[in-house]
DNA sequence: AAGTCCCGCAACCGCCGATTC
DNA sequence: TGAATCGGCGGTTGCGGGACT
């Protein structure tokens, strides 16, 4: 552990602490937000007579002095948890952390960097030396990035932190040309919710650089590695649309209103495989994705300058997942 | 018993976006 | 409008302690 030491940086700093907190520091710290909430943490730092920076306290606080905090090892049930929430968010600690009540994202990022990652690396290696399987499609993975790097008008990008690629439409699309772009992905063979969703997802507004437009929170929304949470407060204005495809072939269409209009169709199919667990099958969905055309006409409605779509048929939404327990019986919510 | 290696974890660092002035 | 500040996030560091030799 580090040893507390003066910080001498700056003037300002030269009187900061750093380094472990000691008992007294946690309980200054513990006292004070109890009585006076978080506020700001630089008024908290020195409303507390802590001789810290604010994101010192900010950081104790929320990975370990914060009451609602879920100490211990990691159950095997979180552990396939957060394989599976990794990918699909990849590298996001905080929003795996938002799934995992009473754990940090500091706490997920170490437990992935030391024991997860080593796991799966030997899953890997033994995998890779036993058979020809499927590349293990984890969007974080620069190595598998670069091996998408340009493939049927997807290319790796920079742009978004949190994903490997985005749609580039620049061979026939004008930047000032309202576009819309449908994609239809079918899964086969993966279990119903309860809501009859069978992950088919549709819609989707993006302009040529990708980005997606607001479609007033009720917009889908793919992610990372394909998958497709969908709908409620998930697809805000902004986000980038990133599948993980294996290749695309685009049809382009222009309306009566002279706006184009791309189409994708991307079908998963699953692989049976008597032993596989769920989220198996959904890495052996997410790894084997295949594109086609497939034009689709839907009842649109133009808002403004933009179109908007209902959502009409099912949907696959994270967050519902995430509620519903059915689907992960043994992690505890409470 | 002593030395070395390895691992887990707490905390820091640096960057970025949002907000404030 | 731009600079300063703040909060949030992911990546990285390095210490403590257990395992191993």
């Amino acid at each position: 552990m580090r040893k507390p030491e003066q910080c001498g940086k700056n003037n300002n700093s030269n009187k900061l602490r750093k380094g472990l907190w000691s008992p007294e520091e946690d309980e200054k710290l513990m006292n004070y937000i109890i009585n006076n909430g978080q506020g700001c943490w630089s008024d908290v730092a020195r409303n507390a007579s802590l001789q810290r920076c604010g994101k010192s306290c900010r950081l104790r606080w929320i990975n370990y002095l914060r009451p609602d905090l879920r100490r211990g090892a990691f159950s095997p049930q979180e552990e396939e948890l957060i394989i599976h929430l990794h990918s699909l968010l990849g590298n996001r600690w905080s929003q795996i952390a938002a799934r995992l009540p009473g754990r940090t994202d500091n706490e997920i990022k170490n437990f992935w960097n030391s024991t997860i990652k080593k796991r799966l690396k030997n899953i890997n290696i033994s995998t890779t030396t036993t058979s020809a399987s499927p590349k293990v499609c984890n969007p974080q993975s620069h190595e598998l990035n670069k091996d998408h790097n340009n493939m049927g008008g997807f290319i790796s990008t920079q742009h978004n932190q949190h994903a490997g690629f985005m749609p580039i439409f620049t061979s026939s699309l004008s930047s000032s040309m309202q576009t819309t772009i449908v994609n239809t992905i079918n899964i086969e063979g993966l279990p119903v919710l309860d809501h009859g969703l069978n992950m088919q997802v549709d819609g989707g507004y993006f302009n040529s650089t990708g980005q997606c437009f607001d479609d007033n929170n009720k917009g889908f929304y793919l992610e990372n590695d394909g998958i497709f949470g969908s709908v409620n407060n998930i697809g805000i204005e902004g986000d980038m649309f990133v599948p993980h495809l294996e290749s695309v072939n685009t049809t382009i269409t222009t309306d009566q209103n002279n706006h184009q209009r791309v189409v994708d169709n991307i079908t998963c199919k699953r692989e049976t495989n008597n032993n596989s667990t769920y989220f198996d099958d959904i890495n052996s969905i997410l790894n084997n994705c295949n594109v086609s055309n497939n034009k689709k006409s839907e009842n649109r409605v133009g808002v403004g300058n933009l179109f908007q779509e209902e959502l009409t048929i099912g949907e696959w939404d994270l967050e519902e997942l995430m509620k519903d327990v059915s689907y992960f019986p043994f992690v505890d919510f409470s």
